[in-house]
DNA sequence: CTGAAAGCGCTTACAG
DNA sequence: CTGAAAGCGCTTACAG
């Protein structure tokens, strides 16, 4: 930390404890003090020794120099994940689950927004130096193969989390198009026929794979291709509400929509409640990823329900127990459930082919 | 990272590129490559020669190892911030606003969330060992004051981000009472007089001081107490639905509510909603701490934007320019204002006192 | 059972 | 203008 050195008195941040104050505390050599701190299993150490190295730690109240150890094992403890953007919610529940199954393997994740880093491999690199992470996982947005590359010659293992890039042979995702699969199928099974497609921004990979889905899905339903019934939009309630108000003047406009994202659900949602559209009565609305907010909006929104705590789990493990350069490519197989709450429905005038049972 | 190490050939990962090697690559001494890179005005040195370490670098691909340099200059480069909970859309913001401040000063700033951590300073110390942040930003939840010392002695600067605790002298908060004020002055112009508080959970800080500020407000408006408008709820979609449905069996039932956190607003929403009380012709709803959801639910939320953004900043900034063991006690006046959408109107049969206008 | 020594990769006064 | 040396605080083979 940088302060005005010049007026800071010297003595006022008392003189760092080292292993070797703990050592001359202890009337041992330093090395002793290392070795009962990391548990070494070679030490052989009297008992009543231990003690007195461990009290003598516990006096001083000294904390190893984590740096000094990371120098001299390479090995530091931590792994970072960077992801687009704090405001999407689908991220908490990816932090979360990476978090638990950093801190089960006694690894600390810590988490920045790649907006801040530039999203470049050189910022990221800036940001990392060499060493000061054990890995590093990437989520959400897309980085140019020569920044891919640029990480992988810098030789700081890592992994795309959700997402695939050309030329990239290290990810872990979710099996996106079997999710907008089940939505429509859940939406066809209402009795809906027009069913309309929220898409994701072309440029996102999850948005691609959920749009095959859809195409599949519809296909597979009977029902032809119709591209007025397809609109990409942004990951944001903004991006939601304008595509949805696209599609609301389809004609004749769709009867279900399913939105790839639930940010984007949220302003499909008031979109259409603003539109003066009926949900679920004229409109059915599912979303992609559900989110402790689902059950809140107005109405409850039906979400398929993908394992995001999972796929930041495996993520984490995946870049602990594969050597850094070896092929990963996982589509994770977790349960994909749909959850069926207020907001679809069968169409106006209909009821479902199937009571809507699940 | 430990792989299977002993099946691992040696000669997969390449020898780490150093200083030495820069050096000899360059013909040149490895502190001429250190002065150069870090830009060292006392160096004097031919420009011939400094072009000549440059390309050595970039053609051996050498990038510094950060712990031997922390270890070196005692500075990492690195802030952490500590928060309870990714699923709150309000840190999203704080992240956002304490990322770019720390980027601007050539900080970097990871999040990590105390859940994980176990919330105690052991904890924490445990993570970071020492040496491995510059400092530390702790954000709403309790640090025990035994905690707090521990990371006082550890010699780890902190400040306590949007709270206090008893016996800290560190920290930055908003102007909470106020801005609860604010939020009730509207619903009072509207010609609400039964307002109820949808309030934070007691333990919170945010909440006490919320609580204090609606209390204030609705005195000076002369309201006498009514502890029946009056619920504790936690900052979850969950408890606000629960509280909402405790204000609602009030006699007479509150005409408005202020809902101390926009997560818990939500929840309130829906809970209205499922009792069909429509809001706003039967209720308003007002909450504390604007979203870039808040726009779109249904209807949309009137809502006190308080500065998230500078707060984190702030906090950032005051990290990194006060003297670790001074007092900081700072509530920033940055600007607190009312957003009004469609959640608020004038009671029933009332026409506002004020047009609503603001 | 314990100690002395080397070295991780850097930076920075200091000497020339 | 550039180089040699010390040292940040640890861990770990190795020697006794």
């Amino acid at each position: 930390m940088r302060h005005d050195d010049s007026s800071a008195p010297e003595t006022t941040r008392s003189r760092r404890v080292t292993v070797t104050d703990v050592a001359r505390h202890a009337a041992v050599d330093r090395s002793v003090v290392s070795r009962v701190l990391t548990n070494d299993p070679r030490l052989k150490v009297r008992e009543e020794t231990r003690q007195r190295v461990l009290s003598a730690v516990r006096e001083l109240g000294y904390i190893p120099n984590a740096m000094a150890r990371s120098l001299r094992t390479s090995h530091t403890g931590t792994l970072a994940l960077f992801l687009p953007d704090f405001a999407n919610p689908v991220y908490a529940e990816i932090i979360t689950g990476a978090e638990a199954a950093a801190a089960a393997r006694g690894y600390v994740l810590m988490t920045g927004s790649s907006s801040t880093a530039g999203g470049t491999a050189e910022a990221y690199l800036k940001l990392l130096g060499q060493g000061r992470v054990d890995g590093l996982l990437l989520a959400g947005e897309a980085l140019s193969a020569d920044a891919q590359r640029a990480l992988s010659v810098a030789g700081i293992p890592h992994l795309l989390l959700n997402r695939r890039m050309r030329g990239s042979h290290r990810y872990v995702t979710l099996d996106d198009e079997r999710a907008a699969g089940m939505a429509v199928e859940h939406l066809v099974e209402l009795g809906h026929e027009r069913i309309a497609h929220l898409a994701g921004p072309s440029g996102a990979d999850t948005a691609r794979r959920r749009k095959a889905g859809y195409l599949a899905a519809m296909k597979a339903a009977g029902f032809p291709p119709d591209s007025s019934l397809v609109v990409a939009a942004d990951y944001t309630p903004v991006g939601g509400a304008e595509g949805m108000v696209t599609l609301l003047r389809a004609d004749p406009p769709p009867t279900a929509v399913l939105a790839a994202n639930f940010v984007a659900a949220i302003g499909a949602l008031s979109a259409a409640w603003s539109a003066g559209v009926s949900v679920p009565d004229e409109l059915s609305i599912v979303t992609i990823h559900d989110s402790p907010l689902a059950g809140f909006t107005v109405p409850a929104l039906t979400a398929v329900r993908m394992p995001l705590q999972a796929l930041g789990a495996r993520g984490v493990e995946l870049l602990l127990t594969s050597p850094p350069d070896a092929e990963v490519t996982e589509i994770l197989s977790g349960p994909i459930e749909l959850v069926v709450r207020s907001s679809t429905a069968a169409p106006a005038g209909r009821t479902s082919r199937n009571a809507g049972s699940r």
